[in-house]
RNA sequence: GCGCCCGUAGCUCAGUUGGAUAGAGCAACGGCCUUCUAAGCCGUGGGUCGCAGGUUCGAGUCCUGCCGGGCGCGCCA
């Protein structure tokens, strides 16, 4: 409808130019506008104002020469100069009525476009170390990437979901190591636990699992562990008085473990642990409704040769030089604060260094776009991934990084704090069976992703209209609900073939409903362009509230049977909406509640 | 100290990428069920858009400087 618009006023333009009346070298893109305010009409243009600066015209001057080189169109009734210049349309009641076949006819795909004209883009989203569950920290970036990459697909972008395991380094061996430890113990062995080691429950479980498949056939005895280890931090409860290096401390006890496993067998507890948290990642996420195209091994950027011709890109390039035995990226000529390591002293190459092979090897796979959606505690990262993408001489504007804020979790009114660390945090899945997937999906969306969330947890679960998720499923449940009254009393519910009778729409609720209704698919395309989900939720909560207002004033089933034919299409048309919004956020539109 | 993000009603937040008189929900107060689900609706009050300058026809929105809060600044991932 907006379109509809802008096409009038281009040909305007291109009328005026044609006539010498206008004298401008290149003509703007009309701007056009959802008026806010209804006296204003329905659509405004600041165009006479923006020519005026070229044309060096008065703006309300052009305003009227524009309106009157305006085609005729059957949609706008009339059209109206004000203010300092704008220019305001009138809509035919028509126009707005017309939205009904064109949504019952589309059904699932009212909303949808083409404005990606088939670009492809990647979405990498939530890449959480498989170290342990996803908390509830990965659930805002799982809920928010999913939406991002359903909102993009939505409106014609061809898109790739993927998933970064990082399934190599150090922080994987303290897993292994950690679920060996807890499996000695198991064994009978008496031991202490590493400070810096895994303490989760599911390292337990892990070791457990290695115990009762494979008995004794890990086990080697505490005093060959401990053998000239460096030792540990003191642990809480512990003297703190003692001197020692929680991080030679654990490097000592990965290395113990390589040494007396052997590579066979330390490989075989590794993946193990690897594959168990994998699978348990993958559960709980397409469970919460979050599914991938892709899951991308950082372990198979090394095997496959992929960093070392990354770093072998930067150096022929002049881009890497040595310092203290170990390698470095020049990111500084490329507007980072500091250079960065590639390669260590030990000759082990770096996270960065596999990041930079991973998107490398994403621009080369040949998207249009790259969006890598990231916890805020990481954006010191983005300088320094682009100036490698720069320095290999790719194009670092390809790749856009969103930066999701906490979500701090509230019950009672008090923070429901958590640490990772302790093992003692609030996972995905704990919130998951406490609110439920629809409001987490919905309450982890509602917020702009730089904005912190405050989640409120009492609030998500509450059966009230202060819930902002049951007040939208509620509204598709009414409909259902007066359909099934409908039938029950035996009324026709199938509505008559396109836009017969939907002149008898003419209540005020009815045309705010309408109006409302013809938006959707200009909120879908600028939630997916900006990469805001939150104003889908938002116009979801608007779409319940017209809703709602209208079935108050206005009972449906009425006598009048063209005027209650023309109703059930408008709340048919009220509930597809509805539906359409609800399943690209991943929330269920319940038939009843 | 440097960098990034945030600052809008008592609280939680929107604000259509510079437009017209800054909006919604919650909380507070007052109304509406013999009628399709009251899990709903209507009404009232509530603001120095952190502060100070600047850019222009026009600034909550853009620029600069301060103030306040969060995060980051490893040969960790």
């Amino acid at each position: 409808m907006k379109q509809d618009i802008k096409e009038l006023l281009s040909a305007a333009l291109a009328r005026l130019v044609a006539d010498g009346q206008l004298a401008v070298t290149e003509l703007p893109e009309p701007q056009v506008d959802r008026a806010k305010d209804t006296t204003h009409g329905d659509f405004a243009t600041n165009l006479a104002m923006v020519l005026a600066k070229l044309a060096r015209a008065r703006p309300r001057e052009l305003a009227e020469r524009l309106v009157a080189a305006l085609p005729d169109s059957p949609l706008v009734a009339r059209v109206e100069i004000a203010g300092p210049g704008f220019i305001n349309f009138f809509l035919a009641e028509d126009a707005y009525r017309g939205v009904i076949p064109r949504i019952l006819e589309s059904g699932h795909d009212y909303g949808r476009g083409h404005v990606g004209a088939g670009k492809r883009v990647q979405v990498e989203f939530v890449s959480a170390n498989p170290t342990g569950p996803l908390h509830v920290g990965h659930g805002r970036g799982a809920a928010y990437g999913a939406v991002v990459a359903d909102l993009l697909a939505a409106v014609g972008f061809d898109v790739h979901r993927e998933y970064y395991v990082n399934d190599a380094g150090r922080q994987m061996d303290i897993l292994g190591t950690s679920v060996w430890l807890r499996y000695l113990e198991l064994c009978g062995e008496n031991l202490r636990f590493p400070s810096n080691g895994y303490k989760g429950d599911y390292v337990w479980d892990i070791a457990a699992t290695l115990h009762r498949e494979h008995g004794d056939a890990y086990r080697v005895d505490a005093d060959q562990v401990l053998a000239g280890l460096p030792p540990d931090a003191p642990l809480e409860g512990e003297p703190q008085d003692q001197a020692g290096d929680k991080e030679a401390h654990i490097d000592g006890l990965i290395a113990t473990a390589k040494r007396l496993l052997g590579d066979n067998r330390y490989r075989y507890v590794f993946e193990l642990g690897l594959n168990t948290i994998l699978d348990d990642i993958r559960a709980d996420l397409s469970e919460f409704g979050v599914d991938y195209q892709e899951w991308y091994s950082e372990r198979s950027l090394t095997e496959s040769g992929a960093v070392n011709k990354a770093i072998e890109r930067l150096r022929e390039s002049g881009h890497l030089y040595e310092n203290n035995g170990a390698l470095w990226f020049r990111s500084t000529a490329f507007g980072d604060e500091k250079d960065r390591v590639v390669v260590r002293e030990n000759g082990q190459s770096t996270y960065f260094a596999s990041d930079i092979a991973y998107h490398m090897d994403k621009l080369e796979r040949g998207f249009d776009r790259v969006i890598d959606i990231w916890g805020a505690d990481h954006h010191g990262y983005i300088p320094r991934v682009k100036a490698a993408l720069r320095a290999l001489g790719d194009d670092s504007d390809r790749l856009d990084v969103l930066l999701v804020q906490f979500a701090i979790l509230y019950r009672g009114g008090e923070k429901a704090q958590m640490s990772t660390r302790s093992g003692e945090f609030v996972t995905l899945r704990e919130l998951r069976r406490e609110v439920g997937r629809d409001a987490a999906r919905f309450f982890y969306i509602m917020r702009r992703c730089e904005q912190h969330l405050d989640f409120d947890l009492d609030l998500a679960k509450s059966e009230s209209s202060d819930n902002p998720v049951y007040y939208v499923q509620y509204a598709h449940a009414r409909v259902c609900s007066v359909l099934r009254q409908a039938a029950e009393r035996g009324l026709v519910i199938e509505p008559s073939p396109g836009a017969t009778h939907l002149e008898r729409l003419a209540e005020d609720h009815e045309q705010a409903l309408l109006r409302t209704l013809t938006r959707y698919p200009e909120v879908v395309e600028t939630a997916a362009l900006k990469e805001e989900p939150h104003q889908l939720t938002n116009y979801l909560r608007e779409l319940a509230n017209e809703f709602h207002t209208y079935y108050n004033a206005h009972p449906f089933l009425v006598e009048d049977a063209q005027l209650r034919d023309a109703r059930i299409k408008l709340i048919l048309a009220a509930r597809q909406v509805l539906r359409n919004g609800l399943g690209l956020i991943g929330v269920s539109a319940p038939e009843s509640m």
